[in-house]
DNA sequence: AGGCATCTGATTGTATTCAATCCTGACACA
DNA sequence: TGTGTCAGGATTGAATACAATCAGATGCCT
């Protein structure tokens, strides 16, 4: 399996996996904004590491493509990728739609005792904890952390998918999307939640035809909601400009 | 300014990408078995560099789904996705369609004198060079070549295209279906290439919707094609979506 | 003899150190 | 005043040194 998809508490020994994370999060949420030229020794200071385990983090975020670097020049956060949000939408809808279909149809054959059994069993509970943590959230007033809840659950599908290289992609695409999200709520998220439910719930049935179709039309109407949202050029991308 | 920025000599400077590309190039071409553990310091010697080089390289090469590495653990060679062929490849459909499809749209403004215009003039005119080349391999004997610059006409699309975030995607997904086909030679080559010529002159045009559906139809010949080459019966998901 | 603790060798994780390069600003000169 | 040149500091690239950890072998105890 990918590097720890688990809250395991290694605390200690995974510092540059961590790092990595955390300035991926600072990206994401705006605190480094696209443009800003990232030096080595101040992440270093950041994260309380040294440089080289910051380096490691910078190439491997700069392969996930959120930032870039040149040599002797540094690296610097890309620019969000706006632009492209339709044809990203598009891609994931693709990618999602063949990971629920291979989901339904690897919990259609029964893994009753073999190892893959009880790694699928633990992710599927997993996801169930996750449902209900995000109805919480729904039910309540503070819609905040519904994004990543919404990608730990589409994470948790391709982990149910079996598909390495796809759940690979799928994590570079959706910390894009959720990079594209992140100056906004997600106002469609209650009824957008809701349908998780239906996703899994065809997987579990081992319907891969239906699980697919019902990811697809998810996926599609986070587009169009998207698309809705920030219609016509007036994208996130373009007024980041106003704290200095 | 004077036109002219000298082709640097970057042979020093990109260490750590040179060795990153070097092994993905033995992993994709068989000198690194899936499986593998691959050990920091016989890498630093068979290249000539220290670890740190190295491990930047293998973070990268992660964040890429090539290797996969465990703290303290080390890090072993992927498995090739073989079961997931089908659907990296109906993915890629849905990229590259959307990647030809941008192309055209910018080839249709007229990029005259900003920088992005001799930028995108450079790549056009690379692309020109490569399908030359291609030429002249299919027309010999020895189609080992052909791979390499079947990758590099894509990625060349990409990049008329403008896109970081669809060209990563693509980057990553073009290496895992050349791991997939560098098994076998590709003897779909000679259709395959000559299919190239017709995307650009679309892109060319600026005929966006041709442009789509020629890569399109492209890549999903390439997918039948692999599908019938290596006994698609062991893919879980034979599902046969007829196009056109 | 078999199981378990421990020890040793190998490998990874990180910090420190030095060399190579770039960028900024000042300065001299036309 | 504008421009070209050149220090100096700042930053990245890479190597070495050392600490932390794991895996396998060894020997002891039951």
């Amino acid at each position: 399996m990918p590097p720890d998809a688990r809250p395991r508490p290694d605390e200690l020994p995974a510092a540059p996996h961590r790092v990595k994370d955390e300035i991926r999060r600072d990206i994401i949420f705006g605190s480094l904004l696209p443009g800003t030229r990232v030096t080595e020794a101040a992440l270093a200071r950041k994260y309380s590491v040294s440089r080289v385990p910051v380096r490691e983090a910078l190439r491997a975020l700069e392969a996930e493509g959120f930032v870039e670097s040149k040599p002797y020049a540094g690296s610097t956060v890309s620019d969000i990728p706006a632009d492209e949000a339709d044809d990203l939408f598009l891609v994931r809808e693709a990618l999602e739609s063949a990971l629920a279909r291979r989901a339904a149809r690897r919990s259609s054959r029964q893994f009753a005792e073999d190892e893959q059994g009880v790694e699928w069993r633990r992710v599927r509970k997993d996801l169930a904890l996750l449902l209900d943590e995000g109805d919480t959230v729904v039910a309540g007033d503070d819609l905040l952390p519904l994004p990543e809840l919404n990608i730990r659950f589409h994470l948790g599908i391709a982990e149910l998918s079996g598909s390495a290289s796809l759940m690979a992609l799928l994590r570079q695409i959706s910390g894009k999307i959720e990079w594209l999200y992140a100056t906004d709520v997600d106002n469609r998220g209650k009824q957008s939640w809701s349908e998780h439910r239906l996703v899994l719930a065809a997987i579990d049935a081992g319907d891969a035809a239906e699980a697919e179709r019902l990811m697809a039309r998810h996926v599609s109407r986070s587009r169009t909601g998207y698309r809705g949202r920030f219609a016509g050029g007036k994208v996130p991308g373009d007024e980041v400009q106003e704290t200095g």
